[in-house]
DNA sequence: ATGGTCGGTGTCCGA
């Protein structure tokens, strides 16, 4: 089983980019982040046309909206809501043979790392402690899931080009990673990727808009996951980030992590 | 230290 994580920021600009990936890497399974649409204007028809007929889509307009599309089949969609908020960050779906999947679009957090002046960091922090306490409660590590997404923080020293111009750049600041590392301790996640790739290697899955010589100043941070439980740990086969599509025409700023298992 | 660019039914907001 292959499966893809992309924030694609905006499912219907990025449609021809989507189709073209899914050719290329055949995941059984993707999971999109800011679909930025309605599930009325969603492209389903298009993904069904590729081979990708199961659907679990929650979108709402303009902002976040998450979707699992797959080539086999997807038990009941479930969508959580956290934060008193329904905004569209977490849609989870079943396999056929039991796998819990999770598909997370964590809040970004706005711009000044302080939650008494700024609400949207507040809230980012808000939702990975609700998170947190849900996992324990309510899932065993036991069970096999698999969380992907973008999760909006680069936790480690090289998920980001320096961590030490980063340390008050949110997205990589100590108490986001403390509490996103809480959350994967909650009950054990594996982190798929770092699985195969040393924690010493650089590794990156986003490139700002805003730095037009991105591939050059290579100034990225690794801010999409994917995570297993210990069931599927032991399944793991590889991983790969799928970077070339950053150099697509009109890209994403963020790129495709894969998983197999 | 600063500003830089995207996408959305938008003339600002969120990333």
């Amino acid at each position: 089983m292959r499966i893809a994580t992309w924030n694609i920021n905006s499912v219907r600009l990025r449609l021809p980019s989507v189709l073209e990936f899914l050719d290329k890497y055949q995941p059984d399974v993707l999971c999109l982040q800011e679909t930025k649409t309605q599930d009325q204007f969603f492209p389903n028809e298009a993904f069904a046309a590729h081979g990708y007929a199961h659907m679990h889509i929650a979108g709402m307009k303009s902002y976040n909206g998450v979707a699992i599309i797959s080539r086999i089949p997807l038990g009941a969609r479930e969508v959580r809501h956290w934060c008193q908020k329904e905004d569209c960050r977490h849609i989870v779906a079943t396999t056929e043979d039991g796998i819990e999947i999770h598909c997370l679009y964590i809040p970004a957090g706005g711009d000044i790392p302080d939650p008494a002046v700024n609400d949207k960091f507040a809230h980012k922090l808000q939702f990975l402690d609700e998170l947190t306490a849900w996992w324990p409660a309510e899932r065993s590590s036991a069970r096999p899931m698999i969380l992907v997404g973008d999760l909006n923080i680069a936790p480690l020293e090289h998920d980001v080009w320096s961590h030490k111009a980063l340390l008050k750049i949110v997205s990589h600041t100590p108490i986001e990673v403390e509490k996103l590392t809480a959350m994967q301790n909650s009950i054990g996640w594996v982190d798929a990727v770092r699985h195969f790739v040393p924690a010493d290697q650089k590794l990156y899955t986003w490139w700002s808009y805003r730095n037009l010589d991105w591939k050059i100043s290579d100034r990225g941070r690794r801010l999409d996951h994917i995570w297993v439980t210990p069931p599927l740990a032991d399944r793991l086969i590889g991983a790969q980030v799928a970077k070339e599509t950053r150099e697509w025409l009109q890209p994403s700023d963020h790129v495709p992590v894969m998983v197999d298992l």
